[in-house]
DNA sequence: ACCTAAACGAGACGGTACGTCGCGTCTTCGC
DNA sequence: GCGAAGACGCGACGTACCGTCTCGTTTAGGT
């Protein structure tokens, strides 16, 4: 992530770093947690963690990422809504732990340091947003998907309503909410069309 | 919030304190704004912020609080779907304003702190969603929504979009996405059955 | 010694940070004192001696100066060599004393800081100085000592032997060295003139 | 001083970190100069200084006796007071150069740090008092120097005024210095007995 | 109109954490 | 096996803010 002589870099203090910003952020949120602790609990020196990280959100963005790795990747079945399902249910299971609490706390940090946001958003939204639009636009050539819909506002749809949930905590991130997120998309609002 | 005698508060003082705070977490975010510049640029003794706010995050939310307003109330003209897109143009409006940006600072500081969150959602959310909910249970017995969908999941589809943007910041909240949404959520994702 | 509001200063904190520093300067000597340990020893914020003092150094040289207070002041009786032997003991006695250990640090700090050298000459060197010139000054008057030697020579040769041992240790300073010194700088090295 | 094979040691690396040592120091004195920057200025790994120097003042001790070398070697002409003045023009030369500033600060860390203290007395100091005390025995045996002194008070008495101007500073060491020290302490500071 | 008690502007205080510097040790190459 | 290079665990630096605690100084009711 930065500038000295990767070859010469200590695995241990790098894995024992974040461990103890994941432990440490899950205890007591981001802002609480200080880099004076982080040092302290991985038995590091400061300097080691800002040799090669210019932040505590940037430590734990990585120590996120390694901990989301593959569990929110995107299959294809040839069933858009199976799929679907089975992602998302990755997500909202990540969502819903406390284990990825972090993950929400490096969120909230992003909203007061572009920093974090950019880094955020390129290392871990960008990636899996992309993933689910070649899965969306692969459904749309087989018909399974309105054909007359942008991809990333149906993104949106599908995930807004959950990191509103875990973001806002009008009440928490379910399993269930995966069924009915995807229910309500499917057909929409509008009442059936009367017979006859 | 308070305890000393209301009475004798200075009014000045107050509005200086809420003013401050909102520029400086402006230009700055929340997390870099102190309570000793808030004091500095207010003309205001630290302890006079003390004095009626336990932290800075509750000096922005009553200041965020008043700033929001009416601007987010919900009309009943009978026709949901306009009704819907007049509150939503509304939030739209709010969230992809730099004069708000304090809002999202709250939600980010929210993450960490549940006092904040706590504060957030009784004083901002949840008045919003019980009027959203109550617009929409109209909206059912009218038979122009479903009436087989849970209303608080209606909620999360409609405004999620807005909060995932915002936060998330793939792409910024515009007016447009109000029709997007609406009409996404309105007819849903599958294409429409084959005639005949 | 500087800045900020004079009246509100804290006497509590001042005595305890001066009395702290010595103590540990006597223990570990000065360039071993930290200011975080006179801080925690004096149960203080760091931010209090950076407040009043530029440098543990210049903390040092208030207690010290305290201490020596009119401990060297120079008596008149009309008798030069009384006189001196009196005020010659007051340093020899310091000088040799554990309790002013610090003032030796002191001199030695002053060797690599030209800020501390200054303070050091003009708080506690130059006053003893004139007022040894002055006693002496009026000596010559009294035909107690020749007319033809610079007071400043006699100054230097009178207090640079008690200094030399101070700092150099070859041996330590003692009372006894007062009678030496001025048994030889009365008569003077050569061999009296034969009997002729 | 030492441990490893001295047969194998770098004499460039010996020599650079000298010079560099005593070039940094005095340039900021010896508690600004750093272990680091001498290694760096010396091109020189840390670890070279370390195997050989227990810290930067045994290097500077090392450095500066180097310098001294023989320029305070005592001549034995069979005047006294002639060898006296050859020998202390050399002291005064010394403690007025700029060149041997490192020498004080030497003193200076001497006096915080009893191994410093140790070594330059050992090294530096009781090498060069033996010398002028037994130059001053064969004067006292030939009668050029009163036989009833203490030769260490002597010493003390001639060397004490240099160190005293060069280390309190009040003003600075003068070859003049020398005539005037020494003329003060052949005849005494009592006034000429009178005639008659 | 005066009195008095409160809230006020100001800022020193005891602390905690910051991000940096330098320590002395350890490890990895190259000569 | 010494030397150049530099990452490491560690401790102190001097600064920024925290939240508390006096200080006078306004300022408003109550008399």
């Amino acid at each position: 992530m930065t500038q000295p002589n990767q070859e010469r870099r200590s695995d241990r203090a790098r894995s024992a770093i974040l461990a103890a910003a994941l432990d440490l952020c899950r205890e007591q949120g981001l802002a609480r947690t200080t880099m004076e602790e982080i040092a302290k609990k991985a038995q590091v020196g400061k300097q080691t963690i800002y040799r090669w990280w210019p932040s505590k959100a940037a430590v734990l963005l990585e120590a996120v990422n390694e901990l989301a790795g593959r569990a929110t990747d995107f299959p294809d079945t040839g069933d858009l809504y199976a799929d679907l399902h089975t992602q998302m249910t990755g997500v909202a299971t990540l969502l819903s732990s406390p284990r990825l609490s972090p993950y929400l706390s490096l969120i909230g940090a992003a909203q007061d340091d572009p920093d974090v946001a950019k880094s955020f958003l390129d290392a871990i939204i960008l990636p899996r947003v992309q993933a689910a639009r070649e899965r969306l636009r692969r459904a749309q050539e087989q018909g399974q998907l309105r054909a007359d819909v942008d991809l990333e506002d149906v993104v949106e749809l599908l995930y807004g309503p959950f990191y509103y949930r875990a973001l806002i905590r009008t009440r928490p991130v379910t399993l269930a909410q995966v069924d009915d997120v995807l229910e309500l998309v499917r057909r929409g609002l509008n009442p059936p069309a009367p017979v006859g």
